[in-house]
DNA sequence: GTTGGTGTTTAGAATGATTCAAAATCTGAC
DNA sequence: GTCAGATTTTGAATCATTCTAAACACCAAC
C-alpha cells in the first residue's frame, strides 16, 4: 500500500529538513510517503494508522512531531475546518479548500494568482499579510467526483 | 461596563430566537449584550468573564449554550483560526478576518460583493457553496490601529 | 393558584485532540 | 568507540468543548 519515496522525493525531504539542521529519519520518510501516497487530507490519526502499516512500532507522538516539522519547513500544509482535527496536505501550488459538509471530505480548489491578488487588495493600509486561507463550505453535486487530489 | 440591550437590539434577539421556538432569557440577553458591547471577537471564556460582571451566577455551560443558539439562528458568527479557541462576532455584513500574529487580535476586513463573486467563480462545476471563510494572517504596521471596532 | 409540559440553566463529569516531560534511542563527528 | 545533539517513545497532562442529569423558570390549562 505505502510505497517508499522516489529518489526525487527523498531529496526534496532531505533538502527541506536540512535548513533547520534536521535529519531524514525512517519515521519521517514513512510519514511523508503516507502524505504523498494519498492526498486526501488525512488527520493525524489517519496518517498514524496508515504509517503503522509499514512501520508498526511508530508512535502517535512521532507522527505529531513529524508533521509539525514538515509544516515548519514548508513541506506540508495544515488544513483546519472549524475546530475539527487538523488535516494535512503536501504543499504545492496555492490553493483553497472546499469542505463537503455531507461527506466531510476536503477538496483542493486551484487558486489563480489574480484572485489571490484581488484578495490582497482588499486589505486596508497597514495590514501586512503572510498567508491567506480560504475555505468553502457546501456540498458537491457531481456523480463523477474525482477530486480528492 | 456592560449596558443592557437597546429596545431595538432586544427585538432583534427576540425575533431571531422566535424562529426556532426559542425564548429571550436573562442569560441570553447578557451574553448577547457582551458581544455587542465590545466587538473584539472574544472567546467563550472572555464572554464568560465579561458576562459574569453583570450576572455573577452565570455558568460557563450556559455561555456555550447561548452562543451556540445565536450561531444557530444566524445572530452571531464563529471565527476560527487554526485550532485556537473559537471566537465570536455579532454578524453583520460579509467580511473576512485578519489575525495579527503578534498580538493575537482579530480584525474585520470588509468584503466587497464583487470579490465574493470572484471567489465563487473559481469553484469548478458541481461545487455548491453555502459559505466562504477567508482569513488573513500577518501583522499590522499602523500605530493608529483603531480597528477592533 | 396549582399542575404539567417544554425549554433553559447549572455543575460536574467525560471526551478528544493535542502538548508536554522525561527516559530511551539513534546519528554522525571526532 | 564515545559524546553531543537530535529524535523517538510512552504515558501523563492540558485545554476547549460536549455531555448528562438534575434543578429551574415560564406559561397555558385547569
Amino acid at each position: 500500500m505505502i510505497q517508499n519515496l522516489t529518489e526525487h522525493q527523498r531529496e526534496g525531504l532531505q533538502e527541506a529538513l536540512a535548513h533547520g539542521g534536521q535529519k531524514v529519519t525512517a519515521q519521517r520518510e514513512v510519514v511523508y510517503s503516507v502524505l504523498l501516497a494519498k492526498r486526501d487530507h488525512p488527520t493525524v490519526d489517519e496518517v498514524f494508522q496508515r504509517a503503522r502499516e509499514s512501520m508498526p512500532g511508530l508512535s502517535l507522538a512521532t507522527v505529531y512531531n513529524c508533521l509539525e516539522t514538515f509544516v515548519g519547513c514548508g513541506l506540508v500544509r495544515q488544513v483546519n475546518h472549524e475546530r475539527e482535527s487538523t488535516r494535512y496536505c503536501p504543499n504545492l501550488a496555492p490553493h483553497a479548500h472546499f469542505r463537503d459538509d455531507s461527506t466531510g471530505r476536503v477538496h483542493d480548489i486551484e487558486l489563480p494568482a489574480n484572485v489571490l491578488q484581488t484578495l490582497r487588495s482588499i486589505l486596508p493600509a497597514g495590514f501586512e499579510t503572510d498567508s491567506i486561507e480560504i475555505s468553502f463550505h457546501g456540498h458537491t453535486k457531481n456523480k463523477t467526483s474525482r477530486h480528492s487530489n
